[in-house]
DNA sequence: CCGCATCCCTATAGATACTG
DNA sequence: CAGTATCTATAGGGATGCGG
């Protein structure tokens, strides 16, 4: 920890290109390493097994074995990393408003603008 | 760009452990160079140099010579980069409430919490 | 001196190849 | 499938340079 800054800390977790790409594929569903593996932005595995090691060390995220394949493991947000979903709306909405051309649904802008708390909650369900 | 995603463009500009806490700076009202180097982090010159120029160049500061003292620049946000506020709110939100012993202020997350908007017209009203 | 930019070197992030 | 090993590129720290 650089210092007792609350952004500062955040930044120590999520101030690489990585991290917080794994956070946006839990939150868009994805469960097993080979998922997050096979995001476009193409990630490698080593940088992969290092970012998943430290969000479960952190408590962002949790693993298990895959009951019906146990050769897998299933990796799931827990409540840290639910709450992480308000700051990655935050950042689809920068984005979106400050490049044209990236794929966003405008109904996701829409919500996040007019309804956010029932947008944030819907997505938390989607989770459970 | 390493992807059409608005969270991989985002992370684009702050996946460093650098780019965000000037960012942070500047919403405190941090206008100078040498405020930006003072900041309790320690960032180097270099780092600082660079990060300024990328900032620019993206459009999300701008800088001019200071009036009263010639010798300085002074750097501020653009509207782009003051669209950055909600973004930090909720990056001191997610902190605070994950880790203990940070340097935030209670008022200032109970505004984030209950009047949202207020605080982010706030915020912004203060920079102009 | 002061404010900033550049240089150089090391540490770490990341890409590719390989393995249990 | 889910990693580790190895190698390379880049980020970053500290010193130094250079124009007021």
């Amino acid at each position: 920890m650089r210092s007792d800054c609350p952004v500062s800390y955040a930044l120590d977790f999520f101030g690489d290109k990585w991290t917080f790409l794994i956070v946006r594929d839990l939150v868009e569903g994805k469960k097993f390493y080979k998922d997050f593996l096979n995001s476009k932005e193409g990630i490698a595995t080593n940088i992969l097994s290092d970012r998943l090691k430290k969000l479960e060390r952190n408590g962002i995220v949790e693993s298990k074995v895959y009951e019906k394949l146990k050769t897998q493991k299933e990796y799931a947000l827990t409540e840290k990393g639910k709450d992480l979903i308000p700051l990655l709306i935050e950042m689809m909405v920068w984005s979106d408003k400050h490049h044209t051309g990236l794929a966003v649904n405008p109904d996701f802008i829409r919500r996040a603008n007019t309804s956010r708390e029932e947008l944030i909650s819907a997505i938390r369900l989607r989770l459970d």
